[in-house]
DNA sequence: TAGATTGTTAATCGATTAACAATC
DNA sequence: TAGATTGTTAATCGATTAACAATC
């Protein structure tokens, strides 16, 4: 059973969505109809109550001994991360990370299509990455235009992030998932969503520099 | 001017530490001497007073008129995050992010030095990425024991990830940096660091979508 | 019925922002 | 001195956790 969902749903809850799904799935597969938040809160480490809150906010009504209806979950969550249409995505620096990324397969899933890659270097344009082009970044604005590209993922050197970045928004595009250590100054309307391996990093070693004091 | 750091630095600041260090670095060899917290957040896109709070937590004193100064920031945030002297680490699983991981350069600046890959492929064991070499899995505990390695970084598939996460920690290792979608049941002294790609990219579907509903 | 489980309201916690005093 | 800038205390905000009522 699915109720309206009241109002906008919490950052956090969000990001935490899609963690539920390979445990959905995988329930389903076993034949499972139900799933308690105990359960799930166990798998994914998890505390039971926020478990149902996320639940609860995107719609889905659990039922009292059996838990939540694990096919419903399923909908709601790829209803709400917009994994049942793929939008189509350019990477704009076609180096290590970007060429990783080009030959992840795993977006498609999570409602994303990466469609060619852009860079400057003569020698991978005109290559493809994964089956994936690697177009002249001289032609980005043009292409993003064309195809009407409205997401650009970005790994391009840090030095060159504002300005590439810059002008992919001028040229159309919406969204910028970035994943350079440059901070974006962009327009307000835009979206950029921030991969930040440096602030992941910096949180890993001082947690381990404190471990160390304690032994 | 530094003082004592009174209390542990708190989880969001640690986070935000990198990104002051390449302002400072340019504002150093720019020949600045000091610089205003104004300045930084503008570049940064952060909050003065943020920013103010950031520093004061690292032990340096700024001064009324003039700003702080740039060179003691950047020793006390490399103090901080332990820039200063370099661990070592094993990526485990070298596929194209494992691979992506290991030719960045940049790590080596941040403490981190990566000094081999493994993974079960017989193709990939014995050749080299980026100049490290790739080695067979089966040898990980004997080496993470022998070699003194204390960080992995884990980039396996993610069905294999608990397992091969489990074996590493009982060979020795002590903090992972978990970049697969697996939540991980180890004991509670082992550091684990999530880089959380789905997570991002549902706050960037979400965003994107909900915006759409604007226009 | 008893008990397992959901769902809601209140309390707590941490981080950010606001207000303003202190200082050079 | 005046004013730019720091630094601290209080208020606000969002998220998590605790407590407990409701339900099957």
């Amino acid at each position: 059973m699915v109720r309206d969902v009241q109002e906008s749903i919490s950052y956090s809850t969000i990001r935490r969505l899609p963690l539920y799904m390979p445990l959905l799935k995988n329930s389903l597969d076993a034949g499972q109809q139900s799933i308690s938040s105990a359960k799930i809160a166990e798998t994914l480490l998890l505390d039971p109550v926020l478990v149902r809150k996320d639940l609860s906010s995107i719609g889905v009504i659990g039922q009292a001994r059996l838990g939540f209806p694990v096919q419903e979950l399923i909908s709601a969550i790829e209803k709400h991360l917009g994994w049942d249409n793929v939008s189509e995505a350019f990477v704009i620096g076609a180096g290590n990370l970007g060429a990783a990324l080009a030959g992840y397969t795993g977006f498609e899933k999570h409602g994303l299509r990466i469609v060619g890659l852009f860079d400057t270097d003569p020698d991978k344009v005109g290559k493809t990455i994964s089956d994936k082009p690697v177009l002249d970044m001289e032609k980005l604005e043009g292409l993003v235009k064309r195809m009407h590209i409205h997401i650009a993922i970005l790994t391009v050197p840090s030095f060159s992030a504002e300005l590439v970045a810059q002008r992919a928004v001028e040229a159309g595009i919406r969204a910028i998932w970035n994943f350079t250590p440059t901070p974006l100054h962009l327009p307000e309307n835009i979206i950029v969503e921030k991969v930040d391996l440096a602030a992941s990093l910096a949180v890993l070693s001082s947690r381990l520099a404190a471990s160390r004091l304690m032994v």
